[in-house]
DNA sequence: CCTCGATGTGTACAGTTGTTCACTTGATGT
DNA sequence: ACATCAAGTGAACAACTGTACACATCGAGG
């Protein structure tokens, strides 16, 4: 049940997509990659490319599952330090943004690839947008945070926070990586936008405005 | 102070811009357009590309005015219809919705745009959010619904509202433009999440929330 | 009327692109 | 021990790319 490739397994599948990574962190748009440039960047011959992806959206497919996983240790590590229900959205933003400054360029690559032109990758970063939000559901059911609001109230509010946390990214892609100053700035903005939408919900009546109901 | 070109003036750079938002409305990201691409699809020869624009970059940069005026025409749309307060942001929501179908490649590029690889497009759309933001606050100023908040929550308001709104349209990018059904719950959703945002703001506290201060 | 400057065209070229093909290599299962 | 087969290489090709240059056309201002 080993691996079964040759020498490292999967390690030029692996430098590719660290070179597509590397060309979007250094400011390329993924869309206007091309095969022979993410090879270069690799230091590989560009026929190794075929080996492992049919075309750059194949590629963009697996980086998604991989930024699949980015996203889950970053669930896990705001699980493990969100402990008081008060500062719980100060300390959520601020494990974001410090998992933004970690994997920069997943999360470039994920904020393209929401407007992206792989029709596939959208859908891909979409539905990990989607469980992310669920789960952030259950946590807040778990933590007595939401006991007021219906299920699909508590589904519209975390939608609604994920949006909110996702587009401060396209805050982030203006600012330099080591200017702290404004990456505090937009910490703090975002974290008023998630308590703004807290208080909604927290007055939020049953599904829907008087007036706007049906 | 007529016009001073030959013929239509500014027709080939008209055609240039159209075919670029063309390409881009068929699924293809700005940032992988060429010139020769464009000026194809354009019907001119790539030659005449250089007569109005330095590069790909510039083209973005004049679009992104064009997109201005979209946006302004939509603002003035929203102000002229939404007379009731109550149903303020059904309509709002509405007539966005509309003006993104009708004009359903230039907020593609809108989207494409916030996370492009042109930083001064970047730049320009996010300014046009701004300006957006500002002026959704003077109307609601104006309109006599927000007067309990300081200037800087109303503002904060504001831009979280404008960046709801544009968010929805990376939902919208996945839905085919005459998906009747999908767009309508699209709105739906939007409107609810706006809804959820005033309701925030009608309760919200003076500059920040109880124990998160200083 | 005639020059001038802005707009559009045709040709050309060197560099890059995606993709194919025949080849080497070395670990693995039996 | 040896055949197998996934992983990597190099050379090749036709298609396409951005850009430059010389030229044609036409409107406007003198």
């Amino acid at each position: 049940m080993a691996e079964h490739k040759r020498r490292k397994p999967g390690e030029t599948r692996d430098k590719l997509m660290g070179a597509a990574l590397e060309l979007v962190g250094k400011g390329r748009h993924f869309a206007s990659l091309g095969i022979r440039e993410v090879t270069r960047q690799a230091g590989v011959v560009p026929t190794s490319f075929y080996r492992h992806f049919r075309n750059m959206d194949d590629l963009g497919l697996q980086l998604v599952d991989e930024l699949g996983l980015v996203l889950r240790r970053m669930m896990r590590e705001a699980r493990a330090n969100v402990l008081q229900a008060e500062r719980l959205m100060e300390e959520s933003v601020a494990i974001f943004i410090s998992h933004v400054q970690q994997n920069r360029s997943f999360f470039l690559f994920m904020a393209q690839g929401l407007a992206g032109e792989s029709r596939a990758v959208q859908e891909g970063i979409r539905s990990e947008l989607r469980f992310f939000a669920s789960e952030l559901g259950n946590d807040l059911r778990r933590l007595r945070l939401a006991e007021h609001l219906s299920d699909s109230d508590l589904e519209l509010t975390c939608d609604l926070v994920v949006r909110t946390v996702a587009f401060s990214l396209t805050d982030l892609i203006g600012v330099s990586p080591d200017d702290d100053y404004q990456i505090e700035q937009v910490r703090k903005r975002t974290t008023r936008f998630l308590q703004l939408i807290f208080v909604g919900a927290a007055h939020w009546k049953v599904s829907g405005q008087p007036g706007s109901a049906r």
